[in-house]
RNA sequence: CGGGGUGUAGCGCAGUUGGUAGCGCACGUGAUUUGGGAUCAUGGGGCCGGGGGUUCGAGUCCCUUCACCCCGACCA
């Protein structure tokens, strides 16, 4: 037990960074790739990843969104036809000048996003109000050339969804934000077990070319905030950029209303600074690759391992994701590796359990041992995974609470944030002094709470427009 | 883009006044083990980040370059 081991993890009260990478490379969720800021997700990331697709694809399709996929490639001239949109990108899009043996005509930007192609198919595609909507979502990777980065939370390629919509009216475009940005707040809450700060950014914060942003602030355990989804209203912005043109009900013709959402493998980052605690990483049952990890005991004793096995394959009938961890490592190393790797339950099948027809049951939340009965294992285990998804949302949503400290006094605002919080204030809403905050203290604006002109603003002292969240960002 | 740090075996590191590279873990094989990171035996593994110098001789000294990590700033 005092013997120091290699694969230690730092300590996350020391250094919350390293305690992070530490996390992400020794589950072997990921695994940095040769070219700088790229990632190589590795297995047991990738199953997070799968995981976390199958569940948003089926509610995109619950609402009649297809999917499809566009090029990577994107003439450049395209990314310059929305104005807010190419400066908000430029900086940060790798660029094609080179391909076949030749210097191309024109260059080719690596789609940061792909609201300049898919608007320009969307406007072959659209003629009519009779063609509207039009929903497609998209799984793919995107480029963004990042000076800084870090695995999950900022890489040079990451993989999302993109979903984009076209709509008649500007009311339709406002609701497919709004309705996707409950879709990944029910994901989030359902699946991760992450709570979210959620609601509209200011004008500020909103995305290059969006009349509306909405965003899902998740707080991390060090204060931070980590913008986990986004859903943007472009009212007729890049419909105007992409001639996106229909005839509408009253034969005249009008700019389509567009809208675009999604959400990244930065998710998987969330999910390890959300949950993860001193052992390691701890995976929410329902996003959990494994769920459940059968360690046997004294593997060479009699029927052992037949144990092991049948329980699996009952579990695995029954919609589990179950392993076996049969190698040779001893038990105790077993312990810590499924520990440190966030498996949320683990069963113990040796002798002693097969005698008592029973399984040693620990799970990786509370730590708590108890025995589950091989009889009704199946239903054992159901009921135990539930209440480790529920217990973990709660205490996520506890930490989140506490997180939020409500001020009306600047400096408070300021010494709350840069303890690792996230604070409550009524803002004036104007651009320059939200501006000017950021400045001084890059502190920016999270989310608006609510609107509301009965108080005064927290920096300038005027009237205020909104409740706010202000917070420090990865 | 600023500040800091690190490059030696898969990982973590040591390497003295310059003398031709070592430790722990991991890995292969055999055995004994198994209820919280096992033990013994044995074996394999190195362009000492790259380039250039100084020197009889460079992991070590000098110059240069590249890569990666961390903290800021900026952005998802």
């Amino acid at each position: 037990m005092a013997k120091e081991f290699v694969n230690e993890i730092t300590d996350m009260h020391t250094d919350f960074a390293q305690w992070y990478t530490d996390v992400v490379l020794k589950t072997e969720m990921v695994d940095y790739g040769p070219v700088k800021g790229t990632m190589v997700i590795r297995p047991y990331g990738y199953a997070v990843w799968e995981n976390i697709q199958h569940y948003f694809d089926n509610e995109f399709k619950k609402v009649g969104v297809q999917n499809a996929y566009f090029p990577m490639f994107i003439p450049e001239s395209f990314l310059k036809r929305e104005a807010e949109h190419v400066e908000g990108f430029a900086p940060e899009v790798a660029v094609v000048t080179y391909a076949g043996g030749q210097d191309l005509a024109e260059k080719l930007i690596v789609r940061p996003t792909s609201e300049t192609i898919i608007c320009e198919m969307f406007a072959k595609w659209v003629k009519s109000y009779r063609d509207l909507p039009l929903k497609i979502n998209q799984w793919c990777n995107v480029v963004r050339w990042e000076k800084t980065t870090r695995p999950f939370l900022r890489t040079s390629e990451f993989l999302w969804q993109e979903g984009h919509t076209a709509q008649a009216s500007m009311q339709d475009a406002e609701n497919d934000a709004q309705t996707m940005l409950k879709i990944y707040e029910k994901g989030l809450r359902e699946l991760l077990a992450i709570p979210t700060i959620t609601g509209q950014k200011t004008e500020n914060e909103k995305f290059a070319g969006a009349v509306n942003t909405y965003s899902l602030e998740a707080v991390m355990k060090d204060g931070k905030c980590l913008q986990s989804g986004t859903t943007h209203n472009m009212g007729q912005n890049f419909a105007k950029a992409s001639d996106i043109k229909f005839l509408n009900k009253d034969e005249k013709l009008e700019y389509a209303y567009s809208s675009s959402w999604g959400v990244s493998t930065r998710l998987i980052g969330a999910l390890v600074m959300v949950h993860g605690d001193e052992r390691g990483m701890r995976m929410p049952p329902n996003v959990a690759p494994i769920q459940v990890v059968i360690i046997p005991i004294a593997s060479k004793a009699a029927g052992v391992i037949e144990k092991c096995n049948e329980v699996a394959e009952i579990l695995t009938n029954n919609g589990f994701r179950v392993k076996v961890d049969n190698s040779n490592n001893t038990p105790g190393w077993k312990f810590n590796e499924y520990e440190m790797k966030g498996v949320p339950l683990r069963l113990e099948i040796g002798p002693r359990d097969i005698e008592n027809d029973v399984a040693t049951a620990v799970r990786r939340d509370t730590h708590e041992k108890t025995q589950l009965n091989l009889k009704n294992i199946e239903n054992e285990v159901k009921a135990m995974l539930n209440s480790i998804q529920n217990n973990m949302f709660n205490q996520a949503a506890e930490t989140l609470k506490n997180a939020i400290v409500e001020t009306d006094d600047f400096s408070t605002l300021v010494n709350e944030v840069n303890n690792g919080k996230v604070a409550l204030a009524y803002h004036c809403g104007n651009s320059k002094c939200e501006t000017e905050i950021k400045d001084k203290t890059t502190i920016k604006t999270r989310v608006i709470q609510s609107l509301d002109d009965k108080h005064k603003c927290i920096y300038c002292g005027k009237k205020s427009k909104y409740r706010v969240y202000f917070g420090k960002q990865y």
